[in-house]
DNA sequence: CCAAGCTAGAGAGTTACACTATCCAACACA
DNA sequence: TGTGTTGGATAGTGTAACTCTCTAGCTTGG
């Protein structure tokens, strides 16, 4: 397979491709003469996984390559996916290691991190302190309730883990995590839909402002 | 209140308010005089706010501004708290009525949705589409009890609307929509390792400690 | 009253990112 | 043989989010 036929075959131009081999998320081609490579299947299923980390994942370029090193070798230990898929996805910058609300909620849940791993805990800590700066308070039961049902969510994820291969249960976390997260997101707003329409199934008047003659849900 | 005092206090740059002003996210100051303006504590707040939903919420700048102009101009009738917070919060392109998977989910579930809010539905469609992409497939038990956890989280937080006010109400529905995200996002990540440690006792060999401090989530 | 410094507003410049286009010599096939 | 594609590299494009610069007016210490 040749590169056209590449991008023929995932609908992806030819220059993106070439972007993406320089940027190390995809393997180049097997050479077969100075001015020809040769692309597998594999490529292709590769570029498809590119474009979901990407687009669904929301992932940037610099890290979805990140986390392709990470799938391309896992670690042959591998006692610690988590931490491997945790450290990949995330931005490694200077200056989290602060996060104390965050520890705090932590300890009241009596939840056990990885003690090494910041990332989480500060984007935990980041996400606090915007509902804070926005004026907007959650009631710590409603944060207990939130953590409950994460929890609920993690025991079966967890147990969903393929042990067959490290590789295979690095790809499952990944994957999980990133590509989960949209998902999740999605259906709590479908949810929040259905609820508010059990709850408040007030019909109420329309007022006819905006050029939107499709009916409303009741 | 001087733009420069405004700047001190919030620690923005003076240069990023004047953008965010001319950006639409923040009122002018009243002028005192053709080259002279006073800002007050609410612009404060304002910015404080403005920060969370770039930042946390993840929001652009442009999307921003249109939450921001519907909070400043709630609904008077304000029925549908989440038709109109979804609507500021949704990117309204074009091809996106098209979410077969999505419906399919929606219908299995048995919830009712807005049927004019495509904006939703397409994310779950894109995230779905995403994970078949990627080779990760998803058993419907598991989306199942995603689609419990979030539900109940939804109702949840339905429930803790304040009525007393359409602005307060979705005031509640629209930052509880951008800034709660990736707390659970955040709270996932974390649980994960908290289950992860328990079932695989991974760094080392730490007695798992049973029991299960969190999971009362459907 | 006056100079030094701050200020509003607007346009232009900067940086980062994710592509996208062009170029070149080396093939491949008709 | 020649037309067209290819790999590799370099440079350019468009967008987003700032950041800088400029102009002319205000304000305040002395």
């Amino acid at each position: 397979m040749r590169i056209s036929e590449l991008s023929a075959a995932t609908d992806i131009p030819v220059a993106t491709i070439k972007y993406y081999i320089r940027a190390g998320l995809l393997p180049e081609g097997r050479a077969t003469a100075p001015r020809q490579a040769e692309y597998s299947q594999t490529h292709a299923a590769r570029l498809l996984l590119i474009r979901a980390l990407l687009g669904p994942g929301g992932l940037s370029v610099a890290r979805a390559a990140a986390v392709l090193a990470q799938l391309d070798d896992p670690p042959s230990s591998a006692h610690d996916f988590l931490g491997a898929a945790h450290h990949a996805l995330g931005s490694a910058q200077p200056g989290q290691e602060n996060h104390p609300r965050a520890d705090a909620v932590l300890a009241e849940l009596a939840w056990e991190v990885d003690p090494a791993d910041h990332e989480a805990r500060f984007r935990l800590e980041r996400a606090l302190t915007g509902l804070d700066d926005a004026g907007f308070d959650m009631p710590p039961e409603l944060l207990r309730s939130y953590a409950a049902a994460m929890h609920g969510i993690a025991v079966r994820e967890v147990q969903g883990v393929p042990l067959d291969s490290p590789a295979e249960a690095l790809r499952y976390v990944v994957l999980g995590t990133v590509l989960v997260e949209p998902v999740l997101l999605a259906l709590r707003r479908l949810a929040q839909q259905d609820v508010s329409g059990r709850i408040f199934a007030w019909a109420g008047s329309v007022e006819p402002a905006e050029g939107d003659p499709g009916s409303r849900a009741s």
